[in-house]
DNA sequence: GCAAGAAGCCGAAACGTTTCGGGCTTTTGC
DNA sequence: GCAAAAGCCCGAAACGTTTCGGCTTCTTGC
């Protein structure tokens, strides 16, 4: 079976049928002005009853567009596995994308350099009209690639002096009040397990944690490394619950980490929140699922999608979109946060 | 800023620069034959130095090909967020896409009709040249609209019967070791919570429990429905642990009911593995993060999005692929087995 | 009743590639 | 040394759209 057998009808066969020139059919059928109403019925009903589609190959090449936007993740499997981010902000992009006649082209990239690579050649082949960028690092080197080829982009949580258009959630305020609510239960050591180094959202994250605990006046000293995974979660506990002053509340740049936490946490004998109090980011629904049930700060990727996709299409318009601020983040009130331990 | 500022090379600036006519550049920069090797060498200099990149708009057209494939997902966002096989999916399609020059066109979908709407609209604007279909229906309605079109298709676990080529990797031999597994711990009543009706996935399972059942001479009676979502797995447990006679084991058809299940559970007072034994089906990576650790099946998505990349590559390119049977799924032993109370 | 304008329609070019048939030149075989 | 074959290269058509300038025909305003 030949890759293409049955062979789809034209806008050439509609324009013979209704007999009229391709140029008319193609006014009729795009909403032009340019032709009578009659002609315009015409067409449309030889149109449907043929069952014509237009070609996007055709139209690709005729307006330079590619009706299709790229998204590039590059995440380990095994953090993809159990991240929620990626499921709900494709959904997002395409709750956006579809109305409007576009495709969401994705790639999965292993690690950094191949995902610059594949972002490059989705590029340069013209497959794609714009890019979404996310997990966005300091210097990213997919900013500077893209602004050489003057693809369309639109970040999502860049940092500021990002180069084009960004959507942002604010997830600041909720730490604050995290913390807030950790210090109100009596923490006073309060660490920060953050996440892998060079990222823009594990400084953001980081930074916003030293802002609470600067407010609360108290030091914002015990910071480690997580790398967002569960094991680096594992890592943290040992480190941290091995000083002899250790932590009362621990908050976690990601949920997987607090997982990872807690569990070894339990495995040494602690009880949460009875002895160590922790909290995560990210609200995923496992979070839900465990018990205790993880506190945490609750975002929401999909909103996030949405709007990076409507921003992205009006960049892709030629119009230029400011940036785009979603409802901030909320502390999730679980049951992973309790007093501190006296 | 206009969608394309910057104007790529294309074939006839190569060309010119050459000296040679367009055809001349397409056979050298193709590896056709016909051109000499020192012009070859030329045409790829002079292409190198122009930055050239073939696009893939014009070839398309020119090849009525689309170097694309599409994958619809149709999941709920609750069920699509806490599942694994997702990710790991879309990542072994890409491992094959990729170095083939194909690219993936994702959709997600809330419903079934828009899913086969979104299929169905892939195809007629020739945005893909074949697609996946996973997630199969009984008697589903995609399988016949694919066929009408005549676009190369390959299921992911289908049925017996199944009109395109199938990738599989079977669960049964999993299911009837697990069920022998829980025999041998001394349990008689084996309940199965089953997933969503009318899914081909959810009768493989069911089915393979049946057998298991009955090779044990064991009745297979004790089924509940719970759709495949965590709340399914909670009313689950309601429904099998309210009984006099209850189950003292219970093989759910994904983790995620079996966490559902094991939490409700908990919440009734049971302690598992010491009264009530529980198993799940996928192997997710958050079974290894709760306690006790859910004993699974352990399947292998990565594998079967790249063998199904291979085959429906293979059946674009007008050859004839035979099914592909991938290493069965394995069980994965962990905690949440135990000795069954006496 | 007539010039000017508008409306409706058409033909052709353009987008970037592949492919095919056909000339020209060089090599080969005898 | 000559015919045949091979090798190299070229021009043009085709893929399916959109778009633009121009030609008719109709309407309008006076």
């Amino acid at each position: 079976m030949s890759p293409q057998e049955r062979t789809h009808a034209t806008i050439v066969d509609v324009a013979n049928r209704a007999g009229v020139a391709i140029s008319s059919a193609s006014a009729a059928l795009n909403d032009r002005p340019g032709v009578s109403p009659s002609t315009r019925d015409r067409i449309r009903k030889v149109a449907a009853e043929l069952g014509y589609v237009p070609s996007i190959r055709g139209r690709s090449l005729s307006t330079k567009r590619a009706f299709s936007v790229g998204f590039v993740v590059e995440r380990d499997f095994a953090v993809l596995e159990a991240d929620p981010f990626f499921g709900a902000f494709i959904g997002g992009i395409e709750e956006t994308l579809e109305p409007n006649g576009y495709a969401l082209s994705l790639q999965i990239a292993g690690s950094a350099e191949s995902s610059l690579d594949r972002q490059v050649k989705l590029a340069d082949a013209r497959r794609v009209d714009g890019v979404f960028l996310s997990e966005i690092r300091i210097d990213d080197p997919r900013i500077e690639a893209l602004r050489t080829r003057g693809l369309p982009a639109v970040g999502i949580n860049p940092d500021a002096g990002f180069p084009f258009p960004a959507v942002r959630q604010d997830s600041a305020v909720a730490i604050h009040e995290l913390v807030q609510e950790m210090v109100d239960l009596g923490h006073r050591r309060i660490a920060h397990v953050m996440g892998r180094e060079s990222y823009v959202h594990t400084e953001q994250r980081l930074a916003a944690w030293r802002d609470a605990m600067s407010s609360a006046k108290l030091p914002a000293k015990t910071v480690v490394e997580g790398g967002f995974t569960y094991e680096g979660g594992v890592r943290a506990a040992d480190r941290l619950l091995s000083r002899k002053q250790r932590p009362t509340a621990v908050f976690c740049a990601n949920d997987l980490m607090a997982l990872g936490f807690m569990n070894r946490a339990a495995e040494l004998g602690l009880s949460i929140p009875d002895d160590i109090s922790v909290a995560g980011f990210d609200g995923i629904s496992v979070g839900e699922y465990i018990r205790p049930r993880l506190t945490s700060i609750r975002t929401d990727p999909r909103a996030l999608g949405r709007e990076s996709a409507r921003v992205l299409l009006e960049l892709i318009d030629g119009e230029a979109p400011a940036d785009v601020e979603i409802p901030p983040a909320t502390v999730l009130s679980r049951d992973s946060l309790g007093p501190a331990p006296r």
